[in-house]
RNA sequence: GCUCUCAUCGUCUAGUGGCCUAGGACACUGCCCUCUCACGGCAGGAACAGGGGUUCGACUCCCCUUGAGAGUACCA
């Protein structure tokens, strides 16, 4: 039994788009799952497109994701001797051939076609024609002209084109590069190749690709056709959706593992199974549980997994992320609590890291304005008291913890006979300017002694400026 | 146009001929919990594209229609 290795090959034109690595995502778990390999090869022989800054952020996604290579990256531009070496045996071998037609001629058959109602495909003029000429050329591969050329595709069953419908295409331009559906089958068979796991638009060159592999004497390798990642109109998943390159989702603030499991359930499933730790995707993740139809991406289900993964995550595990975030959005950390215990009152309560670092502004700085309607629910003449109380209380706690802040709140409640959220309610104004925050208890302790307690007395003041109205 | 692919709640999906008066999750609504938010718990609305077959019996198999997507490059 030969192991399993199957491949990733991003094409370094753009930044690493999510529905890519839904795709690799499948083949990494293949890999991992039958102790194989997984490659990671960069297709770069589009010179015009390629350049290395994709190259390094691709790199830098996969390794974000967790997604470890066993081999590679290797990069098809270093290996355009060996694409020239089969193009030559291919020569030689009659099974391709030198095509001198013009762009222009091309063209204009491609019109005529398809004025005609007919399928735009070459129509062999150079392919029985064997004077060298003196001009440019490229070089075409010789497509079997009969019969059919089927594949078990992993996905979708069975799947067979006429060769008939097939032309001849180009393998090497006319200035000698070789061109994707070529290379791609000379590098998956060097490598060994034995699940070629990619998105479904590439069903229709599968065919082709299989006839040059014939030419060149390989056996074919497993094909499975992952269904496209569609965004909320329907249409393939694009930038005008939102995000969709990796590290866009990083700089959201999402968790590699909840994009993962994310993706992981994107067209598959395990039964009613939601929630996949990176043991469970590799044990469970199967080829018949994989659906054929395109799936919409829903970001709302990933805020809410991102969420799950926030709170299940250990904090101190968030630090090193969240610090990076806080940054971001303009907020030193200097003068405030530790990452690790804001983040144990906060994560739960938030969708993204982002999301956690802009509801944690007040911890670190001064707010310069309270959020209108809290203030005008909440800091009102009658609760002047209440505040006064309350401050009395803080004030001799000697320990500045939540427990001790926690029974200052229940006994101003009991003073004053009053429930405890119209204590409560009133001071979390005070203390952080609008109407949502952690517990009290824990909010006062993390904002700290002196911020706690000059935040009240303005919030006094600005109780009593209220009276003078 | 031609070739290929696809079709269950708004979304992700379970379903592999009887277990389906179609199950779960996200989202949504209501209730409970509660110092706010969130978490959690409970409840609710919500789908087999249409038409023919096959079969004792179709969400499940076949065909057609409709709709959607992909390819049709000296891009990958």
């Amino acid at each position: 039994m030969t192991t399993v290795r199957t491949r990733f090959a991003p094409s370094p034109t753009g930044h690493l788009h999510v529905g890519s690595v839904h795709t690799a995502l499948y083949s990494w778990l293949i890999a991992k799952k039958y102790k194989g390999q997984f490659i990671l090869r960069i297709e770069d022989t589009d010179l015009e497109r390629s350049e290395s800054t994709h190259v390094q952020t691709i790199l830098q996604s996969m390794e974000w994701l967790g997604m470890d290579y066993d081999e590679g990256p290797y990069f098809q531009t270093q290996r355009l001797a060996r694409y020239k070496e089969v193009i030559d045996q291919l020569l030689k071998d009659g099974l391709a051939y030198r095509c001198y037609c013009s762009k222009e001629r091309l063209e204009h058959l491609r019109e005529c076609q398809l004025a005609n109602k007919e399928k735009p495909r070459y129509d062999g003029c150079c392919r029985n024609q064997h004077e060298f000429k003196d001009c440019p050329f490229v070089i075409r591969f010789r497509n079997p002209e009969e019969g059919v050329v089927a594949f078990d595709d992993l996905v979708h069953g069975h799947i067979e084109f006429q060769n008939s419908e097939l032309d001849d295409l180009i393998i090497a331009r006319a200035d000698g590069s070789p061109t994707y559906n070529f290379c791609v089958v000379v590098d998956d068979l060097d490598m060994g190749i034995t699940h070629v796991i990619r998105g479904d638009d590439h069903v229709n060159n599968t065919p082709r690709q299989i006839n040059i592999l014939r030419a060149l004497g390989g056996k074919e390798p497993l094909y499975g056709h992952v269904p496209t990642i569609l965004g909320p109109d329907g249409k393939k998943l694009s930038k005008r959706h939102g995000a969709v390159s990796i590290q866009q989702f990083r700089d959201d603030g999402f968790l590699p593992h909840a994009l993962l499991n994310y993706l992981v359930r994107l067209g598959w499933s395990h039964g009613d199974q939601e929630i996949f730790s990176l043991d469970e995707m590799i044990e469970y993740f199967d080829f018949d549980h994989l659906n054929n139809s395109p799936a919409t991406f829903d970001i709302e289900k990933l805020l809410w997994l991102n969420q799950h993964y926030l709170k299940e995550a250990k904090s101190e595990d968030l630090v090193q992320e969240l610090d990076a975030q806080m940054a971001k959005a303009g907020v030193s950390i200097l003068d405030g609590p530790d990452l690790v215990d804001l983040i144990q009152v906060q994560k739960e309560r938030c969708k993204t890291l982002v999301d956690l670092a802009e509801k944690s502004r007040y911890f670190y700085e001064d707010f310069t304005e309270y959020d209108e309607k809290a203030k005008a629910k909440n800091l009102k003449k009658e609760v002047i008291p209440v505040l006064q109380s309350v401050l009395t209380k803080l004030e001799l706690v000697s320990h500045w913890k939540a427990e001790p802040l926690h029974a200052c709140i229940l006994q101003t409640a009991e003073d004053l006979d009053l429930k405890l959220g119209k204590v409560a309610q009133p001071v979390r104004v005070a203390i952080t300017g609008g109407s949502v925050s952690p517990p009290l208890d824990v909010t006062l302790e993390l904002i700290g002694r002196h911020r706690s307690l000059h935040r009240i007395k303005e919030a006094i003041q600005i109780c009593e400026a209220g009276l003078l109205h």
